[in-house]
DNA sequence: TCCTAAATAATAATATTTCTTAATAAGGCC
DNA sequence: GGCCTTATTAAGAAATATTATTATTTAGGA
């Protein structure tokens, strides 16, 4: 998902902590890094497993617990499923999700055409609309077979 | 959100689970109303709770395994967000979801064109896309105060 | 380097959903 | 309408997912 150099991801990322008045904690590093270079979009169980590799001694509530700060603070984003476990993502540019309802493989997909398009005049009066974003499901090309 | 009067709402029921298999029990048709004559997207445990005053013995199980009967056969949707539990909406026409993220209020709306417009090219190779879904978050003018 | 508040690990607790099993009831058949 | 079969239910237990508690550790500033 993210093509940028390891040292500038950094850079950033302490940067974004900085402002947020976050220490940065080598937990949280790691626990961002891998959210970031991942694509499939993990649960905090599946990032736990991936990280205690490297870091034994990490325990299951940190990754919530930081995925939740991170996302309080808008540097990662907590993925809206009908699935049991949340799933999460960094925040990086403005896309879409796909998902496939048989496999649960979600890729992100830009449709410039539509983040363009005005919302429903008779949205005005509901108050103050952040963002949309479109999900959409169907059945990937691997399951149909 | 439906208008349409009990006694047709429940033949529609009843035909629909004649069609799935499904016998067409009192817990099932209860369950399905109170979620046809909502319009704030209920939990599991809130139409549970709802449900209890009229049926005393029902159980929480009961409301979970009815939705999720329901979901597989068509009749209902389990309403993908961040929240930690899940919610329902019986399945009418379409529409899309503007969720309020302080007080978690959820409401449809209708949006002709955005349904009209094409899915973006390069997702034709994906597989087989079934529905497309916005998902708008804000603050509502209640929560703006 | 030292100090302080914030963050972590470990464990326990809670919340949400699903499973097991015996009892009940729907719908078909007579 | 009554009987039979099987799906469905209620109750409680269990599994799964997430969050809280507390003692210890560590980041970042003085």
């Amino acid at each position: 998902m993210d093509q940028e150099r390891p040292q500038e991801q950094f850079s950033r990322f302490q940067a974004a902590c900085r402002r947020a008045g976050l220490k940065l904690t080598h937990q949280r590093l790691e626990i961002y890094r891998e959210l970031a270079t991942s694509t499939d979009h993990p649960s905090a169980e599946a990032l736990y497993q991936r990280l205690i590799r490297r870091i034994p001694t990490l325990s299951l509530d940190t990754v919530y617990r930081t995925l939740a700060t991170l996302a309080r603070h808008g540097l990662v984003h907590k993925v809206e499923t009908g699935e049991s476990q949340a799933r999460f993502e960094v925040i990086t540019e403005r896309h879409h999700h796909l998902i496939c309802r048989h496999c649960l493989e979600m890729i992100d997909f830009h449709w410039p055409s539509m983040d363009e398009i005005a919302l429903p005049e008779e949205l005005r009066t509901w108050g103050q609309i952040e963002n949309k974003n479109v999900v959409a499901y169907g059945v990937c090309r691997k399951c149909m077979k």
